[in-house]
RNA sequence: GGAAGGGUGGCAGAGCGGUCGAAUGCACCGGUCUUGAAAACCGGAAGCCAGCCAGUGGCUCGUGGGUUCGAAUCCCACCCCUUCCGCCA
């Protein structure tokens, strides 16, 4: 949620800046219900402030034994319960709308944030690594799980529909590795705690970290009850300090959890159909930081790095992008993908997102920390992937295949791998 | 699934219709004392919202409703936790 106080007070600057990412405001709409809200609640409390003192005088004047003075007060308030029930419902419907309208806003981006409203537009920071050049034509991963035997769609499909895969033998063993190297990079050399969650959350954690009115079709929904399965790590991780008052020497919290992931992706029907770029389920090691407002951003750059320090030690070629105005998403100020080269596909593709959402996750969740003046106040959320591990795997086969078809192992991964240092066709 | 008990401030734990946003203890912060610390003593301190910013008002004792002039206290529903039994990875 955006700060209210700042919408209040400078709507317009506000609006302004909402529009750098294409979201129109209705500036007098929200300012007539604001008006309205002001209004009511004024009076609503006005009029239970005059009640409860009359109630405190029957209090002293029956403690007193004074039964004709009880009698007089209890004639004056005579009316005031039908009053007070009419304007309190009044009011809660006013605060209903106006949480409803500002609860779909998204959040202001940074100022280094670049303008634009497609990918096409994101501005490339650095690249690091040279994609390799191939004496042969290189298959994509789809082709080489194929010859490899251990990526199979067909059984996927058969069980779950379109979008889910089967892994199998080697294949499912090196996936495995790599979640749990990057686990073990993450908590040894980065200073993460790793962590286990739920796998479902409910309705209230789910609109912590996004807007649930908004995006409820991107999750899948378990029926008849109020959970959903995680999109992301992100959405348990960032919850654990939902409702909290963190204090103030705890910070940074950094946790690191390794989970499947479940998006229905409804919207992208048609798109990256061929192979696992795009699945109903994946798994993913994702970084989640809690911290001190006066830090976000240089702690932003940190979690990036942890992240680009998997494709380093993967040798993975990858380039740093930052998200332009329109294709950051609703939670986040500002975010950098990771894309890694796909020699398959011939091009950078996402593997990491790593956003600074500041304060916006933390006021939709009442996430808070102690300030220096013992006051509770804002904390602001990071997080970001690291990495996406069925694109890694992706990663890995196409970049390290060779002519054959056969697949190296990468140095870092072979001690997961029981010291196998290719995997060949079964 | 069955039975019982319980959800109050950072924690523990009173209160069970009326100056209760809440006793008391621990922890915490400030002060006195001390060479310093501890102990002792004195004092302070919940969160959220609104505001014509005042030592102002409202809301909050799991959540939502109800009764009442007045509810932490009474009634209803729901959620969660604990223990026991059953079942089970």
């Amino acid at each position: 949620m955006i700060d209210i106080q700042l919408l209040r007070n400078d709507t317009d600057a506000v609006a302004k800046r909402l529009a750098a990412r294409g979201f129109r405001l209705d500036v007098a709409g929200f300012s007539a219900l604001e008006d309205a809200r002001r209004r009511i609640q004024v009076a609503t409390e006005a009029l239970q402030s005059e009640r409860n003192a009359k109630s405190k005088q029957i209090g002293q004047a029956k403690a007193a034994k004074d039964q004709k003075r009880v009698d007089e007060i209890m004639a004056e308030v005579a009316g005031y319960g039908d009053r007070l029930k009419q304007m309190e419902a009044e009011n809660d419907a006013v605060q209903a709308k106006l949480h409803a309208l500002v609860s779909v806003i998204p959040n202001l981006l940074h100022q280094s944030v670049p303008a634009g409203t497609s990918a096409e537009q994101n501005a490339e920071l650095r690249r690091w690594g040279e994609p390799r050049r191939f004496d042969f034509k290189p298959r994509d991963h789809v082709d080489l799980g194929a010859l490899l035997g251990g990526l199979d769609f067909d059984t996927g499909a058969k069980l779950a529909g379109a979008r889910f895969v089967v892994m199998r033998g080697q294949l499912a063993r090196l996936h495995r590795a790599l979640a749990q190297f990057m686990l073990d990079v993450h908590t040894t050399e980065h200073g993460y705690t790793e962590v286990y969650t739920p796998y479902m959350v409910s309705g209230a954690c789910a609109d912590g970290v996004s807007s649930l009115a908004k995006f409820s079709g991107d999750l899948f929904k378990i029926q008849d009850r109020d959970l959903y399965l995680i999109p992301t790590a992100e959405y348990p991780v960032t919850n654990f300090v939902r409702d909290e008052i963190v204090p103030l020497e705890a910070l940074p919290l950094k946790y690191v959890c390794h989970s499947p992931c479940f998006r229905s992706e409804a919207g992208a029907a048609g798109k990256d159909t061929r192979g696992m770029i795009r699945n109903h389920q994946f798994d993913k090691v994702e970084l989640v930081q809690i911290v001190h407002p006066s830090r976000s951003y240089e702690l932003h750059e940190e979690l990036t790095a942890h992240a680009e320090a998997i494709l380093k030690k993967l040798a993975l070629p990858y380039r740093t992008m930052l998200l332009c105005a329109g294709d950051t998403g609703f939670s986040s100020a500002k975010t950098y993908d990771l894309e890694v080269w796909l020699p398959g596909q011939d091009a950078y593709r996402e593997i990491s997102s790593c956003s600074n959402f500041e304060g916006f996750q933390a006021r939709r969740m009442q996430a808070r920390f102690r300030n220096e003046k013992a006051r509770p106040d804002t904390l602001h959320t990071l997080n970001g992937s690291g990495l996406a591990v069925g694109r890694t795997l992706i990663a890995v086969l196409e970049n390290y295949q060779r002519a054959d078809g056969s697949v190296s192992v990468p140095e870092p991964l072979r001690s997961y791998m029981g010291g196998a240092g290719k995997i060949t066709p079964a």
